[in-house]
RNA sequence: GCGGUUGUGGCGAAGUGGUUAACGCAUCGGAUUGUGGCUCCGACAUUCGUGGGUUCGAUUCCCAUCAAUCGCCCCA
């Protein structure tokens, strides 16, 4: 019996990388325009910084991490969102100090949650994730939304839709909870087991919940929006007013709650609305986390970010048949006849590569009619035919394989002629 | 954690309780003694996911298991 890949994890082939390749290219070179430098953080943490920071009550916590043992009896998690071990770096390196602020980074790499693999949902996936650290200005907010959306766009989405809401601050949290206990407490019996135990946990929660989606305390529920206070409330509309100045369309979504504890204020996602995707339409979620940084010891620095997944970027662009052009053309193969050409072909295709043009040859000992199908495979160019004629010559036969023109060239002149014929290309 | 569907060669995909398990694509060889994309001919020795059961006999029936996939909860 062979050992096959583990659940819920993929390997990224020849031919599908390129495309992340280009997805992060896209991605980094637009958070250099918009100054976000990266920050590289482990992949495994103390499991604590999870359990405290990203809440004990969520789902990620409970039910989704992977947690171990080391050999020093430590525990650690592998990592299952980014912006906790990003805060924990932020004030373990003292990063409040810097004067630049706010610290505007970002992160790429595997987030890990044990969870039921299904469409657009992995147990090893990739976050491309931002986050700005120490400003509470509804402009940043506004910043690090266009910087995703610019993301999409570059990448070539359309189908994309941007739902925002403030959950406000502590006091209108607060507010709004006690709105909320005492509108469901009375008929909490007439809603799931989770909702039930959601009321003292945390009632906005219920909100999001699909089962009792129908019940008309849902639907008569008070919203957060109407307990934001006057703060929280110029706030959010700051933020819309940016938005619009800076012609993002967006809706918005008072039950959007998010499922981590640390959000306040802006909380966003975006989705796709492209047919065919799968039921997870969420592409990216992110959002305000006053108060994090200062749960960690740092000082009462605010910070806001968001994270996507590299998957559903993928998806998402499949789904709306967006165009990828790919030039993976071979510069140039090196065809030999006989054994004397083939050992010279050694030191040739080296020349040729020092000089930067891709080139390839034949290891399968195929016979001429063969590495020309092997060349024409793989899309190359120019074909040189080195045979003992040739080599007895000293020269080598260069053929177009676009126009099927061939020529006979003085062997030391094969590079130089191919980076000119490459260059009129 | 729960539910649906699926599991045959590198890929796609037929099929049957019983001697050699179709076909297509791809690959390799030949027609063309050193030249590709077309055509023709030929070759491709697979635990029919794995384990067990029923049977004289199972890839085909039953059970279990693993995996893939889609969905629920939740999320990126």
């Amino acid at each position: 019996m062979s050992v096959n890949i583990p659940r819920g994890t993929q390997d990224i082939l020849p031919g599908t990388v390129e495309k992340w390749q280009r997805l992060e290219r896209i991605a980094t070179d637009i958070c250099r325009t918009y100054q976000y430098k990266e920050i590289r953080t482990p992949i495994f943490e103390h499991t604590e910084l999870f359990q405290r920071n990203v809440g004990n009550t969520t789902d990620i916590v409970q039910k989704e991490m992977y947690t171990f043992t080391d050999r020093g009896d430590r525990s650690l998690t592998l990592r299952p969102e980014g912006t906790a071990a990003v805060v924990r770096s932020f004030v373990e390196n003292k990063m409040y100090g810097d004067p630049n602020q706010p610290v505007k980074l970002y992160y790429n790499g595997p987030m890990f949650r044990y969870e039921r693999p299904q469409s657009g949902r992995y147990r090893q996936f990739v976050q491309f994730g931002v986050e700005a650290i120490g400003s509470e200005d509804p402009a940043i907010d506004a910043e690090v939304l266009s910087l995703v959306m610019d993301i999409y766009r570059a990448a070539g989405l359309k189908k994309i839709e941007l739902v925002v809401n403030s959950l406000g601050d502590q006091e209108s949290r607060q507010a709004h909870r006690e709105a909320l206990i005492n509108h469901f407490e009375p008929q909490i019996g007439e809603f799931c087991e989770d909702c039930q135990s959601r009321l003292e946990k945390n009632p906005l929660r219920i909100l999001d919940c699909k089962k009792d989606r129908e019940h008309e305390l849902m639907k008569t529920a008070p919203s957060i929006l109407d307990y934001l206070n006057d703060y929280s409330r110029t706030y959010f509309e700051k933020v819309q007013s940016y938005l619009t100045a800076l012609d993002i369309p967006f809706t918005i979504d008072p039950t959007l709650v998010r499922g981590l504890d640390y959000y306040n204020h802006t909380a966003f996602e975006i989705m796709s609305s492209a047919e065919g995707f799968g039921a997870i339409t969420t592409l990216c979620g992110g959002g305000r986390y006053n108060g994090l940084v200062s749960q960690m010891g740092g000082p009462d620095a605010p910070g806001i970010g968001f994270a996507f997944s590299m998957e559903r970027l993928l998806a998402a662009i499949e789904a709306e048949g967006v165009e990828w052009q790919t030039d993976d053309r071979l510069d140039c193969y090196l065809v030999s006849v006989g054994e004397k050409a083939k050992d010279y072909t050694v030191k040739l295709l080296h020349d040729l590569r020092l000089e930067g043009i891709e080139a390839e040859r034949d290891y399968q000992n195929r016979k001429v009619k063969a590495q020309f199908k092997a060349a024409d495979r793989v899309q190359a160019r120019f074909v040189a035919v080195l045979g003992e004629d040739e080599l007895e010559q000293n020269k080598i036969n260069l053929k177009d394989m676009e126009t099927g023109e061939q020529e006979e060239i003085p062997l030391d002149e094969l590079t130089s002629t191919l980076l000119k014929k490459l260059e009129a290309k």
